[in-house]
DNA sequence: TGCAGAATTAAACGTATGACTAATTTGGCC
DNA sequence: GGCCAAATTAGTCATACGTTTAATTCTGCA
């Protein structure tokens, strides 16, 4: 997978950047994390990440690999029970949000929307190919409903994960469904 | 209004440094605004914002006063035919985002929540106040399920006005309200 | 073993920022 | 007119940042 030729130690210590990398700018977002923090996180010299990378842009670019296929989510949604749909999608969601490596991106991304117009693309494409432009057609809901899919979603994220508002941000990922899939699923319905 | 004494001059500059901070807050958040910037664009000295408010902090919270009263927002949506109550909020929402002025220091702190304490902070309070915390109980909705409502604005406001998603950036307020104003009053209903 | 190239580092540059200091201007008031 | 406090400015400081350059260490291979 890796370029033959490249030594091992490369690799390594080019994935602790990106490790380290991943993990402030989901914290602090693009501006707030800094390439001397990245590379104090990661125990080498800021240089080795611009040898490496070329600039932070760069870096957070490489950094942002979303760990989701898209693919995934719109097939998960489509397939099965119609009248479920709303809540096969608010359980991946949950999923993904559950599981801290698969979180960080997203939360980088949200952290770096505003500053950051890579960020921002980003984002619009993520939403864009994992639920408006496909699941959409999928299930016949019109573009505009779907962004309104969206919203939830990113609303749920923001609330949940960046603001941490109570009781929302402690409550139960079951009392999320039981609250957020019938409104998705009205969505889907509509 | 003013402390007696003041000179004329004074509270005239004061407020259109206070009103260059709102817009360019507004426009990059707090760490993107610069107090240079916020100085030029006023067209006077960096040094005078530090003379009249001590710190970027202090000017990024006095530029923060948000121009909605909490109380109205309750007393509107509680006010009124129960099963209207979701689209009176919604319409509320418009109102406020529909207006330059009033979306300013939404938008500023939409964007500042990631890099500013204080501005998490106000946001979360305002969510309370204005959503949560009187709402819920004037119309008998549970605390988990009014933040379902505020995630369902919020992220409205993020898709919208931030990241700008078509077709919901572009939509008319009627399609939003006809969208929208279901699902909260569902949450109303539950 | 010695060489070549990559990995890694130390040190510095240029810039932007928030903040501070001291000086100067302004405008009301006796 | 002269005085005084407030408004306003020019200039500077220290710091943090992304980036660059040049030197040094490491490692696989002939």
């Amino acid at each position: 997978m890796a370029k033959a030729g490249r030594r091992p130690g490369q690799t390594e210590t080019r994935e602790q950047i990106l490790a380290s990398a991943r993990a402030l700018f989901a914290e602090q977002g693009y501006e707030g994390a800094t390439i001397r923090g990245i590379a104090a996180d990661a125990g080498v010299n800021p240089a080795l990440i611009h040898h490496f990378f070329g600039s932070k842009d760069k870096v957070f670019a490489a950094s942002l690999a979303i760990p989701v296929d898209p693919s995934v989510i719109v097939s998960t949604v489509a397939t099965g029970p119609r009248d479920a749909a709303g809540e096969r999608l608010v359980r991946i969601f949950l999923t993904i949000w559950g599981n801290p490596d698969a979180r960080r991106p997203f939360l980088a991304l949200l952290r770096s929307v505003t500053s950051n117009e890579a960020a921002a693309r980003m984002m619009r494409q993520f939403l864009r190919l994992a639920i408006i432009d496909r699941i959409g057609p999928e299930l016949g809901v019109s573009e505009l409903r779907m962004t309104a899919v969206g919203t939830q979603l990113m609303g749920l994220a923001m609330m949940r994960y960046i603001l941490q508002v109570e009781p929302m941000a402690s409550a139960d990922d079951e009392e999320i469904v039981a609250m957020i899939a019938p409104v998705i699923q009205h969505h889907f319905d509509a």
